[in-house]
DNA sequence: GGGCGATATGTTTTTCAAGACATAGGGAAA
DNA sequence: TTTCCCTATGTCTTGAAAAACATATCGCCC
């Protein structure tokens, strides 16, 4: 037996998951959604629209995007989609860790 | 902004959640399905169902049921049933208490 | 100026889980 | 022997989220 979990963060919905956590990762070391959705195996529609509703529902723009130019154009994090990276990246592992111990101090 | 989660146990699948604890509890205090399946406002079909697949891929009882009767029939929980539900109340508060922590910590 | 590789959206289709509906049967008690 | 309240299942409907499909536009570069 295992335990698993689900982490979020909520404005009133959703705003701030581990879909959205992944993609911003990927989108910062590839600088283009396009790349990004291809290496997470998924559609750019799909993964333009998970930002863009987090953008909507937290009120601040996490991507800077450029449309056209050399390589087509790109995205890169803002300040802000940097900061909720991070934030969220060590949240998610001090309670991923804490949840575990806990699961094995009561089912172990 | 506040966290949310989801936690459950699996056994190759999903064996035990949020849900089946409520009901467990529900059944427990009420001793009929049907009764804590009105309380918790869904179906007796909808009840039934979680309780029959979480046994099947436990592969225990957890209730312990009687057709017909002074009240019609009823149920009540076996020892395991118990033992699961009293395990997934101390874990599901240990863990709730630490992840509202960590979140605190990150983004408070 | 056409191709390439991006962003940016609207629309439609699929899928899959949740819920609703239906039916059978058991046993005490009046 | 009928009524009542329950367990026990099969099936059908529906509704929402995910995926697929379809366009439009932008700007460098050859």
């Amino acid at each position: 037996m295992q335990v698993r979990y689900k982490l979020w963060l909520e404005e009133g919905e959703h705003v701030f998951g581990e879909g959205l956590f992944e993609l911003l990762q990927e989108i910062e070391q590839r600088g283009s959604i396009n790349q990004a959705a291809r290496s997470l195996n998924m559609s750019y529609r799909q993964a333009w629209g998970q930002v863009k509703k987090a953008e909507l529902r937290l009120g601040q723009r996490l991507l800077a995007t450029r449309v056209g130019g050399e390589a087509g154009g790109g995205a890169e994090l803002t300040p802000a989609g940097r900061w909720f990276l991070q934030r969220f990246k060590e949240f998610k592992h001090a309670a991923g860790e804490a949840i575990e111990a806990a699961f094995r101090q009561y089912f172990g």
